[in-house]
DNA sequence: TCTTACATACACCGAACTGTGTACGTAACG
DNA sequence: CGTTACGTACACAGTTCGGTGTATGTAAGA
C-alpha cells in the first residue's frame, strides 16, 4: 500500500469518511460553498468513489441531514430520569458548542422545497414538534399540540438568531418556554 | 431609439431597475442561485451598466438589504393610532404575502459574518429589537429589554419556520407574544 | 451646440462547479 | 487460487459563475 502510485490510499470505509467530511464542511462553510472536489480531498477519497456511493451531491446532502440526528434529540426526550416538564425545558439547554440547526440552513441554502434535503428538513421539524407535543401531553398540558408547536417555534427562533447575530439566544428562548409551560399546565 | 443595434434600450433609471430586479429574484430564487446575467436580463440593463453602479455582486446584495426596509417596520412602530401594547402585537400581523425575512436568508446564504450584507443583517435585527424594546418601555413593561429581545426572537422563529415548513407560523408567534406581554406589564 | 454622464452591445476571461470515462490497483472471501 | 466488490488516479466534458475590455450610442443640461 505504501509504494507505487497509490501512496494516499485509505482503503475501505470511504462512505463514512465522506459523510464525516460532509458534517464538517457543510457546517463550517455551508452546502453551496463546499465543492465536491474539496469534500473528497478532506475525506481522502477519490471523486469517483464518492459518485459511486452517491449519485449526486443532492443525494449526499440529503443523507448528511438524515445522519445528523436520526433519533430526534434522544439525549433530551429519551431521558427517564427527568419529568416530562423537565424534558421540555431540557430541549433548550444546548451543549454550547452546537453549530446550529443544519435543517434551517439546508432549506434556505437549497431554496427548493422539492429537494430531498428540504423535504427531510420539514420531516425533522415536524418530528421535533411531535416529540415536544408528546412530552407536553405527558406533562399534563391542556393543549399539548399548541404547546409543542410553540416550543418548536422558540427553538427555531433561537437557532435563527444565534446564526444571524452570533449571540447566544437559547437562554432567552428557555425563559419564554418556562413561562409558556407554566401557563399551559394547570396547577 | 427604435432602429439600429439599440432596439432594447431602456434609458435612464438603470439603477432602480437593477434594485427592483434584485428584490424580485433574490426573494424568489435566493441570492446564490441568481446570476448577474439573469439579473441584468430581468432588469433590462446591460451587464456593463450594472457593474458601473455596483463594483461587485456583494455590494449589490448589501444595497438590496439596505433598501428592503430602511425605516425598520414603520408601518408598525410609527402608527400613532395604536397604543404601545397594540403596536407590539401589530408586529406579528404580517400582510400574508410577505416573502419573509431576507436578512436571515442573506446571513445563511452568504455564510460569511464579515460580508457587508451579513453585517447589515445584524444591524437590522438589532434595530428591530430596539424598536420593540422602546415600545415595551412605553407600554410599561417592567423589563423592556427582555421583552423586546423575546418578541424579536418570536419574529425570527416564525420567519424560520414559515420558510422551512411553508406553514404560517406568525399566528402561533402572536399567541406567545400576547402571553409574554401580559406577563411583562403589571396590571 | 457642445460637453458630459449615462447606458448599450457583445465578446471574452479565468475560475469554479457537478459529473463522467477509463484503466488500474487491492483487499476480502469463497 | 480466483472472483468480486471496493477504491484509486487523472483527465476532461459541459456549464455557470463573477467580472472586464472596448467601442459605441444617446440624452440631459450648461
Amino acid at each position: 500500500m505504501e509504494k507505487g502510485p497509490l501512496g494516499r490510499r485509505r482503503g475501505r470505509g470511504a462512505l463514512e469518511r465522506i459523510l464525516s467530511a460532509s458534517q464538517q464542511l457543510f457546517r463550517d462553510q455551508g452546502i453551496n460553498r463546499t465543492g465536491m472536489d474539496q469534500l473528497c480531498a478532506v475525506a481522502q477519497v477519490s471523486k469517483r468513489t464518492a459518485y459511486q456511493h452517491f449519485t449526486s451531491k443532492d443525494e449526499l446532502v440529503a443523507e448528511y441531514l438524515r445522519r445528523f440526528d436520526p433519533g430526534v434529540m434522544p439525549e433530551v426526550f429519551d431521558r427517564t430520569d427527568l419529568t416530562p416538564r423537565e424534558r421540555l425545558l431540557a430541549a433548550f439547554e444546548i451543549p454550547a458548542s452546537t453549530p446550529l440547526c443544519p435543517y434551517i440552513a439546508a432549506a434556505v441554502e437549497l431554496h427548493d422545497p422539492q429537494h430531498p434535503a428540504s423535504q427531510y428538513a420539514r420531516d425533522y421539524k415536524i418530528a421535533i414538534a411531535a416529540r415536544l407535543t408528546e412530552a407536553a401531553r405527558e406533562a399534563g398540558a391542556t393543549n399539548p399540540e399548541q404547546l409543542g408547536e410553540q416550543l418548536a417555534l422558540l427553538i427555531d427562533g433561537a437557532s435563527a438568531r444565534t446564526r444571524v447575530l452570533n449571540s447566544e439566544s437559547f437562554p432567552t428562548a428557555a425563559a419564554i418556554a418556562a413561562v409558556l409551560i407554566d401557563n399551559a399546565i394547570p396547577a
